[in-house]
DNA sequence: TACCAGGACGTGC
DNA sequence: GCACGTCATGGT
């Protein structure tokens, strides 16, 4: 571990991990966040209201942030992918083991919950750069500005922040109807401690975040595998309902049932392989 | 121009 | 319980 005095005020500390199983722009790029930008030799990556500078050098993909022990948590980095990905590869699917094989350093993040909610109830029926941007006017007219190592920046805002404002703010920023969703579920979110979330298990939460307006099965399913570390879920959206039909022969409808079949098929290794999957799809592997 | 994007909600049956 | 129309908006 190193100590980095960028002035008088503001230091910043860095480690480094195997590359082989951390590839930052994997990680970042799967689609499981959506506040990074790149930055000289890899990417700034905000989180609530953190930043961390990471990039690959040698074999060795270095963090530099005022936090390591945030980000060293946030990138997963005590859990053992290479075990992860034998196990995607021992299934024997073409798309999972090219993916697998391809991208064995995308590791599953574990981010701010509040953050989470807020962004994948922005995600529904919308592309990924129009998701970016919206959270990203979201944190520049209503975060709190920090400085950093690395610049500026702006945090994620609270949820009484986002409770308190007028839907009509997040259609002028480009939220559409989902302007509604956003505030109705942060003042509920406001009222109910996070931290009580996490003392119930996978089918109370995901019967928790469904309550929440704007919240479906498949957002509640990202929100479990990107915030809770839930790796038993497996969010289906368009893309995986291409590859149960495209990759798996798949006949149902239903996308209730083909997230049951998937996650019959991958118990606690679901969502490492979903990525694989969704990621493996996205890039036409 | 029509269709798509990490879907959810309300209504009608 | 299930099927279906609708909901903004920018990109292709």
């Amino acid at each position: 571990m190193t100590f980095l005095c960028v002035n008088d005020k503001i230091f910043s500390m860095k480690f480094d991990f195997d590359s082989e199983y951390f590839n930052i722009e994997h990680t970042l790029d799967c689609g499981q966040v959506f506040r990074f930008k790149k930055h000289e030799k890899g990417y700034l990556v905000y989180s609530a209201d953190k930043v961390a500078y990471a990039y690959t050098e040698d074999n060795k993909t270095i963090v530099e942030s005022e936090d390591i022990n945030y980000f060293y948590n946030y990138f997963d980095l005590n859990n053992d992918y290479k075990k992860i990905v034998e196990k995607a590869i021992s299934y024997n699917i073409p798309l999972l083991t090219r993916s697998a094989e391809k991208c064995k350093g995308l590791r599953i993040l574990r981010q701010n919950k509040e953050e989470m909610i807020f962004s994948f109830i922005i995600s529904q029926n919308n592309n990924i750069p129009r998701i970016k941007g919206i959270i990203e006017k979201i944190c520049l007219a209503l975060g709190e500005e920090k400085e950093s190592a690395f610049g500026n920046y702006f945090a994620f805002p609270s949820s009484q922040k986002i409770a308190n404002c007028n839907p009509s703010f997040f259609r002028s920023i480009g939220a559409g109807y989902r302007d509604d969703y956003l505030v109705e579920t942060a003042k509920k979110i406001q009222d109910c401690d996070i931290k009580k979330l996490e003392t119930l298990n996978d089918v109370e939460l995901k019967k928790q975040l469904t309550s929440y307006k704007g919240i479906g099965a498949k957002v509640a399913d990202c929100i479990l595998l990107f915030a809770f570390n839930k790796t038993s879920s497996f969010p289906v959206d368009t893309w995986i309902e291409k590859v149960y039909v495209e990759d798996f022969n798949g006949f149902e409808k239903d996308r209730n049932k083909i997230c049951e079949y998937f996650v019959n098929l991958f118990g606690e290794f679901s969502g490492y392989i979903q990525q694989y999957l969704f990621y493996g799809k996205r890039l036409n592997l």
